[in-house]
DNA sequence: TGCGTCAAAAGTGTATACACTTTGCTCGCG
DNA sequence: CGCGAGCAAAGTGTATACACTTTTGACGCA
C-alpha cells in the first residue's frame, strides 16, 4: 500500500526476507517482520477484507506469518496506537469499531487541519507540484473509471496525504496519514454512501482552486468535501457497537 | 504528571501494585506496569531529568522498575511512537534529539491546529469554561511566582491541552497532548530562552480575547504566542546531535 | 608508540515456557 | 426442562532462554 498505509510507520519494510535458514531464524531483522504484519493488517482493514469487530488472535496471526507471538504482539500494539485495533486487557485484539462520536471528532479535526493546510499551500505551491497533483488526479480518474475499488479507495485517501507531503511538513504528513487510515475504517464501518465519482470530482475542483491560488475557494471546497463525506456516512446503521443497540425486544 | 504526560496513553495507571507475592509475579496486570514506565520516562524527559541523547538500556530500566525486559521493551516502543525516544535497530533506545527541521515542523503544525482551534472555540465557549480557564491561569501565575520550574512547565503546556479539552474533541486533545510533549523536548533540546513570565502573560491575553469572543484577536494572539516561543529557541546551540559538532580542535 | 585484529562483555531481537484469565461446555441439581 | 457450578480448552500476560550484533578492551605486530 502507498503512503496511506505506511504513514504511521514511516518506513516501507523493503520486500520480504528471501528464505529462512531452517525452521527457526532466531535473530536478524530488528523488526522488519513487525512492520510487515502492521502493513498487512492495515491494508487488509482499509481494503475492507477485515471487518470491524473481527478478532485478531495472536497465535493465529503468528502462524500465518510464521513468526512468534512476540512479533505479532508488537504489531498489534502499534495498530492499537493507530486506533485501527482495540486491545481489551485480557481478552485480545479486535478490529476497531469506531463510535459515531469518534467519527465526528476525526472529521472535525481533519477539517481544521486540512483547511489550514490548503490555505497555506495556496501560498507556497509551485507549478511542478501542481503537475504532480494533476498526475495523481489522472490516476484517480483511471481507477474510478475501471471501478478498481481497492485502488480508488487508496488513491482517494492518498490525495489528502499528498497535499501534506507537497507542503513539505513530514510531521503533518504522518499525522494526516494516520487520520486517513482512521477515516477509511470509519467509512467502512458506516458504509459510506458517498460515491467515489463525487469525491474524485471534488478533488479536481480543489486542485483547480489551488492552481488559481484562490485560497478562499480552496478552503471552502475542502471544507465542503469533508463535510459531504461525513454527511454521507450512515450514522446509525446496524449495531455500530455491539452495544446496547440490542434493546429489549430482539 | 497531568494531562500532558498521560495524553498519549489516555489513561492514568492507578497507583501501584501493592506488593508482589514473592519474586515472580507471572501474570496479573495487563500492562499497568508498562504505562507506569511510559509515564515515568515521559515526565522525566519533560521535566529535564533525562537529557536528549541519553541511552536507555533495557535491562537497567527493567531492574529499576523490577519488571522484565518484555515490559520495558513495550514501553520503549510506545515512547518511540511519541517521538520521545529513538529506537536504533540493534543499538538500543536513546532519548530523542529532535532536529531543527523537526522543531520547525512541529511548531508549524501546532500553529495551524491551535489557530483553528481557538477560532472555533470562540464560537462555542461558555462562561463556565472561561471560569475553568481562569482557574488554570491562576495556577500558572502561582507556579511562575514561586519559580516552581517543573510545575510551571507542566502548567504552561497543559494550558494548550486544556483548550482542546474544552472544545470537547478527544481526538484533538490527544493529538495536542502528544505535540506538547514533543514541544517540551524540543524546548529542552534548544534551551528555550522564552521566559515563563512572557508565556504566562500571553496565555492571559488569549483568554481575554476568548472572553470577548474576539476570534480575530484570539487567532492572532495564539499565532504570535507560538511564533515567539519558536523564535526564542536557540537554533544552533551546542551539539544538537552528538554529531560532527565535534569539529577538529577538541 | 600506533594501529589492526581479535576476543570477551554488554546488549538487543526473537522464540518459547509457564502462570493466570477468560470462555464455552458439560454435568448435576433443582 | 432450566439453570448454576465446575471443568477443560483457548488465549493472553510476563518472564526467561538463547542467538546474534555491537562495542570495548587487550594483545600482538609493525
Amino acid at each position: 500500500m502507498g503512503s496511506s498505509a505506511a504513514s504511521s510507520a514511516g518506513r516501507s519494510a523493503g520486500l520480504v526476507a528471501s528464505r529462512k535458514s531452517s525452521a527457526t531464524a532466531p535473530a536478524a531483522a530488528p523488526s522488519g517482520s513487525t512492520q510487515r504484519i502492521v502493513e498487512s493488517i492495515t491494508t487488509a482493514i482499509v481494503e475492507r477484507r477485515l471487518m470491524p469487530g473481527t478478532k485478531l488472535a495472536e497465535q493465529k496471526i503468528a502462524d500465518l506469518f510464521k513468526v512468534s507471538r512476540t512479533i505479532v504482539r508488537q504489531a498489534l500494539n502499534q495498530l492499537s496506537r493507530d486506533h485501527l485495533v482495540t486491545l481489551t486487557p485480557a481478552r485480545g485484539a479486535y478490529v476497531a469499531t469506531p463510535s459515531v462520536e469518534e467519527a465526528r471528532q476525526v472529521f472535525e479535526l481533519r477539517s481544521m487541519i486540512e483547511s489550514a493546510l490548503i490555505k497555506q499551500l495556496c501560498a507556497t505551491i509551485t507549478d511542478a507540484q501542481l503537475a504532480r497533483l494533476r498526475e495523481h488526479l489522472a490516476q484517480e480518474r483511471e481507477a474510478v473509471a475501471r471501478t478498481d475499488v481497492p485502488g480508488r479507495t487508496r488513491l482517494l485517501a492518498d490525495f489528502h496525504v499528498l497535499l501534506a507531503e507537497l507542503f513539505g511538513n513530514t510531521v503533518l504528513a504522518q499525522l494526516l496519514g494516520d487520520l486517513l487510515n482512521r477515516s477509511s475504517l470509519i467509512a467502512l464501518m458506516f458504509q459510506s454512501a458517498h460515491s467515489a465519482e463525487a469525491s474524485q470530482r471534488e478533488h479536481e475542483q480543489i486542485v483547480e482552486a489551488l492552481a488559481q491560488r484562490d485560497a478562499r475557494a480552496a478552503v471552502k471546497l475542502v471544507a465542503h468535501h469533508l463535510h459531504s463525506v461525513e454527511r454521507n456516512l450512515r450514522l446509525n446503521p446496524r449495531t455500530p457497537d455491539l452495544a446496547a443497540a440490542l434493546r429489549p425486544g430482539d
